[in-house]
RNA sequence: GGCCCCUUGGUCAAGCGGUUAAGACGCAGCCCUCUCAAGGCUGAAUCAUGGGUUCGAUUCCCGUAGGGGUCACCA
């Protein structure tokens, strides 16, 4: 008996190697093209560090000419979750990170490199477990979990590194009769990997991110195949991103020690390595200490949360990339209007180490991205995330053609309006604008330095008789400003009354503040000649009677 | 604990043996201005630490400290 009897033993319906090798032939691609993938577990919550992995990913397979694909891992049974695929397809979706292959619904896929769900592989992990059994590179090992655990004890106690390896790998060197009986006798097993490493010798690798790595090899003899026929994450992650033809595995570098196991495992199975690209974490001050972001901690570990907060999907985008590349936010200053996959993102020039998730520059990069939509392109996104996060917003929005006059207020200039920075500061900002809410509502005014009841009324009243025309252009309109701040002893110029304080009640500013609160109910608004022709004559008549009883 | 990686202002970071150590966010002040947001200008603020190597170290080497990762029939 030798090793292919062994082999044919445990997996006698297993096809030979060559037939995968066939049906997955080299891709035909541009000279350095990458093909790369987003890999998860279908636990249908996409982290934000997940995310960051697929823009990286998408971003350089897009730029290369290559392939970007998405391929689910769901080998462990345990952490199965019903709709786990279309939770990641959708998030994906919504950041406008589109596969190339891979799952497209929670059953689907698309792409000749399949299937992209590794339960569905089975066959194929069979295969390639047979041609290393075959080999003598794989044995199969009776320990139980119990005794495993045992020996990990002894070596605990002994003081020595622990695992399945060398004199304590007990299977290793069963003879092939042996394992055969055992196997006959119906013995559970499972398959193990034979580790040709030494842990006295090292290894070099090159990352591209993390640059150049030493380790010892590995001499681990890991399990490639689980008690439920499935393969573990190493030997998976060596068959499929052979058999998918990966150039690139980029990955998050909670990896980067495994290295070593898995260079051994493409060579022992005579496959060309991939480059690998290990991506720090994204890191979060928790009472000044660094660490990841936790799903269970915090809310904003959750891609679905920027959605819920409505942050748009760009900002998200361009604040991650900037985290990668930090020569983006200067690439973007210089090319404001350019489409951010133009861009010339670099692998190898992503940090080292993890970046602090940093709230307010978000914000702040999104504040940018929203000042340069239309009023068109406000209006429609802002619609789409109130009519699934807020009632009242959305009904605001009924009236599209008002709407959209409101959302124009300052936009679509060349210095256009920067105050939102996600569609939940939107409603706040725009509420008083529409006459059913601010006319039927108390308004609770706060007028800033003039507070005299009766003066304010005064100001008004000469301001609805005398001073307000609806036709009058903007600079017309200033001017009665000023006449009126005059006929009430205030300066026409701010300067005037800086200069000579005195012999001013105070200034323009604080008239246009009481005519800006009694018309908004705020003391701080856009420009108010273009809220006047946006709520028109009537409304402006009707706003300050209203302020004025 | 073993192994591996990391350390430039509060944060993201350029830098790759000689620099006044970029830039961005944030912060402060000023300017602009009918308010606010924005914008413009100015400012405060950084090379973890100790040894080397070198004419010269933020940069190269070693140690120390701190941080992170990993050591499963989970990925």
């Amino acid at each position: 008996m030798n090793y292919k009897d062994l082999a044919d033993l445990i997996f006698p319906n297993a096809k030979e190697i060559s037939y995968y090798e066939e049906k997955y032939p080299e891709r035909n691609l541009p000279e350095g093209a990458i093909v790369s993938r987003f890999a998860p577990s279908p636990t249908g919550f996409v982290h934000i560090g997940g995310l960051y992995q697929a823009l990286v990913a998408r971003e350089v397979t897009k730029r290369t000419g290559g392939v970007f694909f998405l391929r689910v891992e769901d080998t462990d049974q345990k952490r199965e979750v019903e709709n786990g695929v279309t939770g990641i397809v959708n998030s994906l979706k919504d950041f406008d990170i589109l596969p190339d292959e891979g799952m497209v619904t929670e059953t689907e896929e698309k792409g000749n490199y399949g299937p992209y769900k590794q339960s569905l592989r089975k066959e194929i992990y069979e295969a390639y477990a047979k041609y290393l059994i075959e080999q003598g590179k794989a044995y199969p090992c009776f320990c139980t979990s119990e005794e495993v655990e045992e020996i990990r004890q002894k070596q605990e106690a002994a003081k020595i590194r622990p695992g399945y390896y060398g004199i304590w790998a007990k299977c290793r060197n069963l003879s092939v009769e042996e394992a055969a009986e055992k196997i006959k006798n119906g013995e559970k097993y499972i398959i193990r990997f034979k580790s040709p490493g030494r842990e006295d010798r090292k290894i070099k690798h090159h990352d591209i991110i993390k640059g150049n790595v030493d380790f010892p090899e590995n001499d681990q003899d890991i399990v490639i195949i689980k008690a439920d026929g499935l393969p573990t994450y190493h030997f998976a992650h060596a068959v499929d991103d052979h058999l998918m033809r990966t150039t690139h595995v980029i990955r998050s570098d909670e990896w980067l020690s495994s290295v070593p196991l898995h260079l051994q495992l493409f060579q022992e199975l005579g496959f060309k390595t991939p480059k690998y690209a290990h991506i720090s974490p994204i890191m979060k001050n928790d009472n000044g200490n660094k660490r990841k972001l936790s799903k269970r901690k915090d809310p904003e570990a959750a891609v679905s949360y920027y959605k819920e907060q409505g942050i748009p999907v760009n900002a998200v985008k361009e604040y991650l990339l900037n985290i990668a590349n930090s020569t983006f936010e200067n690439w973007r200053r210089a090319n404001p209007d350019k489409d951010m996959d133009e861009f010339d993102f670099q692998l190898n020039k992503m940090s080292v180490s993890g970046a602090l998730f940093d709230m307010v520059k978000l914000l702040d990069v999104s504040k940018t991205v929203i000042s340069k939509m239309t009023a068109e392109e406000l209006y429609e996104n802002v619609l789409i995330w109130a009519k699934e996060f807020d009632k009242e917003l959305e009904e605001l929005l009924e009236d599209k053609e008002y709407s959209l006059k409101v959302f124009g207020i300052e936009r679509g200039n060349k210095k256009p309006r920067k105050d939102i920075s996600k569609w939940s500061d939107v409603k706040d900002s725009i509420i008083y604008m529409y006459d059913n809410k601010f006319l039927n509502n108390e308004v609770y005014y706060n007028y800033a330095k003039v507070s005299d009841k009766q003066e304010i009324t005064k100001i008004l009243n000469e301001y609805i008789e005398k001073y307000f025309d609806i036709n009058d252009d903007k600079e017309t309109w200033f001017n009665k400003i000023k006449d009126l701040a005059e006929k009430f002893g205030y300066a026409r110029e701010v300067k005037e009354f800086k200069a000579d304080p005195d012999n001013y009640l105070g200034h323009v500013g604080d008239i246009s503040t009481v005519l800006r609160v009694a018309l908004t109910g705020r003391q701080n608004t856009p420009d108010m000649y273009e809220i006047i022709q946006v709520i028109g004559k009537n409304s402006v008549i009707e706003r300050l009677e209203k302020a004025m009883k």
